[in-house]
RNA sequence: GCGGGCGUAGCUCAGGGGUAGAGCAUCACCUUGCCAAGGUGAGGGUCGUGAGUUCGAAUCUCAUCGCCCGCUCCA
């Protein structure tokens, strides 16, 4: 485990050194948890994008991609379930350090005053036997009554003080009711904090209630919302799926582990619409083949595994995750959920629309199930920067440092680089240069000796090299020297498109 | 929020009361010429911030801020 923290620890220095993820307002101390994607970051998150979106939709005909705004009607998050479902006041126990709801606590506390009230009925039970009027008994017994009164105040404070967001009041009626910990025995609580899943902003000039608006905390929904504009201008016919990439926010109580887990993120969403009925038999299609698509970037078949949930979220009938191995252990890289019917009937009631399709196969109309897969993209991004980073011992004792990047996704295809600074060939460099430029990218170095750059460019996974020398100018031929093997070919500068090329493009991850 | 760790040059760190150092990196020149770390020179730090103690604080005290790790939550 120590191993793997230091791993961790080594990668977000290699990012940060060469460009990859630093650390966001750096200069002003940073901010928790947020990161900047770098120069090369950018360049290999957009090639990760490129992945996804020509496999996903370029490759399925019946998969068309969308661009929904972040912000969303206040609505839309009513329908989803996140505004009930995520709003928790919650305290803390100074002295064991554990966290509750403060809700659960005083529902608990009221439990235990029903647990009374049913001793007593117990009680007048056994006493009277069959005669006994348990209604009757509850609507008169002194000890009951003063019990059930108890609790209606209890459930009222409670209520009163949720519906106003009063968090003082429930932090005060915990107080009162002496409610201790569980755990320490005491009542030496914090003050209570509301946690929100969504952050919020004003919309407009004014500030009120009525302009609050959410960041979206998923994508999934502007796919909903957009579900019969898309079906209906593409003529797309059931399986069909939408898919998107774009930015989501959750307030995470705890954002870490570099850039796992943070609080602005991005998504690689696509959600099918299907048969009902016909979901489950999608949602195992779609299973294996998001793992297929994992395994052909190359970075170790042991590296994944599936895992299946026992507990399901409010809206899924099944659910699976594909775990990826990071430095801090498996850890989830892509859900795919069976999301039924919910999300479209959900947003059927609340907008009175209806989001139905008309099945002409069946001749019927009908609310389509749906099966999502939802990667998160700075994770994809973390799982081939982490299983791509090594520090090499080579033959001769020495090491170096090799980011073993999949081709299609390295930054630089090629790096191109006169052996001496002089000679005229810097200047036939940058003509080599200039033939490839057009197709791939690439970079250029003339500084320090032949073999610190090729380091250097082992260090940002960099695929080839070309290296122009005395020979180029005589017979047009390079060295191509290759970032894996350390193996160096010549080759004539006419072939260098094809062959870089063919090896860069991603067509070799599809096949 | 609690507990622990850490803030000194771009990076890795040393220095623990007398006014800031090394290696690497950067830049220039020389040398070499296909797998990093040859030579010479240069630039770069109000030692996280603020207060206190002291003739004097990077160093001691207190506070504060930030980052990292762990715990509580998690679609």
């Amino acid at each position: 485990m120590q191993q793997k923290d230091d791993n961790l620890k080594d990668i977000i220095s290699h990012a940060k050194e060469y460009g990859f993820v630093f650390p966001s307002s750096e200069i002003y101390d940073g901010l928790a948890a947020t990161y900047d994607y770098g120069q090369l970051g950018a360049e290999l998150k957009n090639n990760i994008k490129s992945y996804w979106w020509k496999s996903m939709v370029q490759m399925h005909e019946n998969i068309v991609g969308i661009d929904s705004a972040i912000f969303m009607h206040p609505s839309v998050w009513k329908a989803s379930g996140h505004v009930d479902a995520f709003n928790d006041p919650l305290i803390d126990n100074k002295d064991s350090k554990k966290r509750y709801r403060a809700d659960v606590l005083i529902e608990e506390n009221i439990e235990k005053i029903r647990q009374k009230i049913n001793k007593d009925v117990a009680k007048g039970l056994k006493r009277f036997g069959d005669d006994f009027d348990v209604e009757q008994f509850k609507a008169t017994n002194p000890n009951v009554l003063r019990n059930q009164a108890k609790i209606d105040s209890i459930e009222d404070r409670m209520r009163t003080a949720l519906n106003n967001e009063d968090l003082e009041g429930v932090y005060n009626l915990i107080i009162d009711l002496g409610i201790a910990c569980p755990v320490s025995g005491t009542k030496n609580w914090t003050e209570v904090r509301q946690f929100n899943l969504m952050f919020s902003t004003e919309l407009g000039s004014v500030s009120g209630d009525a302009s609050k608006i959410y960041l979206r905390p998923e994508t999934a929904q502007g796919i909903f919302v957009n579900f019969l504009n898309v079906q209906k201008t593409g003529r797309m016919k059931i399986p069909f799926g939408i898919a998107q990439i774009g930015k989501a926010f959750r307030n995470e109580i705890v954002a870490r582990q570099f850039i796992f887990r943070m609080r602005e993120f991005e998504q690689m969403e696509m959600q099918f619409f299907v048969r009902p009925g016909e979901e489950m038999k999608w949602y195992e299609y779609w299973k294996e083949q998001r793992m297929n698509w994992h395994k052909a970037l190359g970075l170790g078949e042991k590296n994944y595994r599936l895992h299946d949930h026992i507990k399901l979220a409010h809206y899924a009938n099944a659910a699976a995750d594909i775990e990826f191995n990071f430095p801090m252990g498996f850890k989830e890289l892509e859900g795919i959920h069976s999301r039924t019917d919910f999300d479209l009937k959900q947003h059927q009631e609340l907008s009175g629309k209806k989001l139905q399709y008309f099945d002409t196969e069946l001749n019927e109309n009908y609310v389509p199930y749906v099966v999502e897969t939802s990667v998160g993209l700075d994770r994809m991004f973390l799982s081939v920067l982490s299983s791509s980073f090594k520090n090499e011992l080579l033959e001769d004792g020495k090491t170096r440092a090799v980011l073993s990047l999949p081709y299609a996704l390295a930054p630089y295809k090629v790096a191109v680089m006169p052996l001496l600074k002089r000679d005229g060939l810097p200047e036939k460099a940058r003509e080599v240069m200039n033939l490839l430029k057009f197709d791939m990218n690439c970079i250029y170095d003339e500084k320090d000796t032949a073999g610190k750059r090729y380091r250097r460019q082992d260090a940002i996974g960099t695929p080839f090299c070309v290296m122009i020398d005395h020979q180029t100018l005589e017979d047009e031929t390079v060295t191509i020297r290759n970032r894996d093997t350390m193996k160096q070919d010549r080759v004539s500068i006419q072939e260098l498109n094809t062959i870089i090329g063919e090896k860069v493009s991603f067509n070799s991850l599809f096949k």
